[in-house]
DNA sequence: TGATATATCTCGAGT
DNA sequence: ACTCGAGGTATATCA
């Protein structure tokens, strides 16, 4: 039956894999999931375990009847975990069965549709040409026309930042050596775009753009809504 | 007492905060930690919760004797993570201590280090004029003399990708701007340089060179390893 | 399989 | 408090 373990243990820890590190002995949180993966918490931090295996794995348990001796947990790669555990204070396995899964708002992927159907959002006139237009390095967010009919590279993002610039950059060096597109400007839109970003893009002649996620999907169709 | 709190429930999750997310209802692991940080896990991905509230966050339970209603969490941003709870199958608090941490050995820091006390690895008669050569747009990793005298600005990363080139790129466009240091040549040094980052730097006149930690560290005085 | 882009990225160091 | 960079990033998509 597939179910989640949870043991409470003095143990400590040493894992090789692409780097080296090691867990002196100290009390924590064993958590065993039901696809064979491994993670040592401790009681801090929510969202990262101080050491893990990433499934698929497998593990060889080597413990007395106490549950005292070592695990060692391997994967493909043969990255290695080896737990040697002291003492064990608590072992239990609970059955969860599985999870229908989480339900997203919010992502990237809605602002680009959001302002794919909202064009005017740059400005009067501006026309899209199309969503995800493909180049050879990859697609570019949004093609457009401005009202003169000039052609406009945007990058969309959620938060802007120098990487979201760079790649722009690229696309725009690209696109302007298309006869039929050149001359190609750039427009970088974004929730909330940074200091930095903001210096890159301006030194490029690209434009910043910040929007207002929630004022958009206002404007939409309610029944489109996810929620 | 500080300790970890496990809970075994069949719970829906909403969370409104940097995003809009809502889980439907299942059996799930609630993980409350000392630092008042929440984590909802299924039992698959080792590392990944559902769900979670980083720390510094306040939980208020609202629950009857059986521990079924809400916990509201809540973080300073206003970020918040209701909990419904319909059922507990399972609660139970463990104290762990503090954790004394963990020790880490081969990442790009002890890298950069091993190169800067070995800067012939780049070549016979090379300097080191200064580790993290400051400039407007961030630190250089190492800034060097080579044999003859010129300026080599030096970037190092673990894995070499094409973000590592972009980063060069920019400082030597900058570095090359100062007459006293003008010209100055690029090193992309790393473990492991992926081909389209190697494409990109020899496009752009940079040249690359990859690193074995393990001989580098090997030539080190055995004393100052880590392990 | 490899490359690319996203992430409630997390986390830590430095300013 | 904020910024910036590194990460065993993890994860998804697409070639």
């Amino acid at each position: 039956v597939p179910c989640v373990r949870l043991v409470i243990a003095r143990c400590s820890v040493d894992y090789v894999g692409r780097l080296t590190a090691h867990l002196p002995s100290a009390t924590r949180l064993l958590l065993v999931k039901a696809d064979g993966s491994v993670s040592i918490h401790a009681d801090d931090r929510a969202y990262k375990p101080l050491n893990w295996m990433s499934p698929p794995c497998t593990t060889r348990e080597d413990v007395d009847d106490a549950g005292a001796g070592t695990w060692t947990v391997v994967n493909k790669a043969a990255e290695q975990l080896v737990i040697t555990i002291e003492e064990v204070l608590h072992d239990s396995s609970h059955e969860l069965g599985v999870d229908p899964g989480l339900v997203k708002d919010g992502v990237e992927a809605h602002l680009q549709h959001l302002l794919a159907t909202h064009v005017e959002t740059f400005g009067a006139g501006w026309r899209l040409v199309r969503r995800e237009y493909p180049t050879a390095i990859g697609p570019v967010d949004l093609l457009c026309r401005d009202a003169a009919g000039a052609t406009v590279a945007v990058e969309v993002k959620r938060r802007g930042e120098i990487d979201g610039v760079e790649q722009l950059t690229r696309y725009l060096e690209l696109l302007n050596r298309d006869p039929l597109l050149a001359p190609v400007r750039g427009v970088f839109a974004a929730q909330e775009i940074k200091a930095q970003a903001r210096v890159l893009a301006s030194d490029r002649g690209i434009e910043c753009l910040t929007v207002d996620y929630d004022a958009l999907r206002g404007h939409d169709d309610p029944g489109l809504r996810l929620f």
